[in-house]
DNA sequence: CCGGCATAAATGGTCAACACTAAATAGGGT
DNA sequence: ACCCTATTTAGTGTTGACCATTTATGCCGG
């Protein structure tokens, strides 16, 4: 009985530096030598390799063959499309979610978004945030759907983290209970055009 | 003078095993082992697992840690999904595309139009209307957008082969030239709104 | 004949060494 | 001093071997 999930190294690492490059601990143009980083986790780089190209494939590096991988940059442009890809697709997921949340669902909806409401540092704040977002989503059942809203949510926190390093304050955040409240009475379309406004606002 | 692309061996792989799935070479659920893989390439295994995992953050494949990688199978709800990321994504891509579109892009599309509408058999004609749905698109000049797109018709091409391997018969597309009227017309709505009736069709 | 167990083969993940390329450094001519 | 070229250095991409785990095979008792 020992069914443990994710025992291949490469996905380790693969975590560790999204984590890093999310909270700007490795910084944009930075480059991602694979030995290097082989021997912070005592590895060999041939699992790095691996973690890289998935980053890349993620959108948060860039590689060019033979020169090496580098964290992806911020392009204004960037963010843009970003955002317009999660105003296009999280409004579906949404839709396809909320006719099929039971009770339990919502529930932890709501816990996230307590979480998200109590959340007393930015980094702490980001990460409830996401979570309060992915809650929403998840009823959908739609596997590709909601991985690739995944990932824009890991280009938006970068983003956000990176814009209001300094400047942020706690608050509740009442976007957040106007799209609980539309789920509870199950008006797909007004929690839709909240969800909308909310994304909207940010960037 | 030699400044040759894609020298490494895993994008080969990549490029040729998206190919033979799309086409049903091999076929939903075949194991690909790696070893094999490698000696039909004759390289080892190393840059074959690179290819094959991104395949899998593509969607063409599944893996399963420790035990191999399969040909992603077919499921209704995951052809639903796919639909409906395109239907999503694909009209945001089109109004962002048609303002910058120029007299020599327009050109582009409608000579792809053209190459869709004289394809004589089903893999050509799949072919060319790719790169038709490429061609109106690409001007909006958003290239994680763009690659997301690229993915999703890869998905749904496989889908459509499958679907139609022996009933298709030549046809010239008549959304196709309404899209492309719209487009000349600058109008935007117009363009949009077939677009959408044209990805519903399919399926 | 069947099911379960032990053993063998196959396959996946990792590693250390190699080949080759691009960048860094040093040298030499003007 | 400067620019151009040679040589060293660092880093990527690939290989073949290695170990661990999974899957197939064969054997045994029932």
């Amino acid at each position: 009985m020992k069914t443990e999930p994710n025992i291949m190294i490469s996905d380790q690492i693969q975590q560790a530096l999204t984590d890093q490059i999310i909270r700007g601990q490795l910084q944009p143009d930075e480059k991602l030598r694979q030995d290097h980083i082989a021997k912070t986790f005592n590895t060999s780089h041939v699992p790095v390799r691996e973690a890289l190209l998935r980053l890349e494939a993620r959108g948060l590096a860039v590689s060019i063959p033979r020169r090496g991988v580098r964290v992806a940059p911020f392009h204004p442009e960037g963010i843009l499309e970003v955002k317009a890809m999660r105003l296009a697709l999280e409004p579906v997921a949404l839709r396809h979610a909320i006719p099929k949340m039971t009770p339990n669902d919502l529930n932890k909806a709501k816990k996230a978004q307590r979480a998200c409401d109590d959340a007393t540092d930015l980094i702490s704040w980001e990460k409830t945030n996401r979570q309060f977002h992915s809650a929403i989503l998840v009823t959908c059942a739609m596997p590709r759907l909601l991985l690739a809203i995944y990932d824009l949510q890991i280009l938006s926190a970068r983003h956000l983290l990176e814009t209001w390093r300094s400047t942020w304050e706690e608050r509740t955040d009442r976007d957040h209970t106007a799209i609980i409240n539309a789920i509870m009475r199950k008006d797909s379309d007004a929690a839709v055009s909240v969800l909308k406004k909310h994304l909207q606002r940010l960037g």
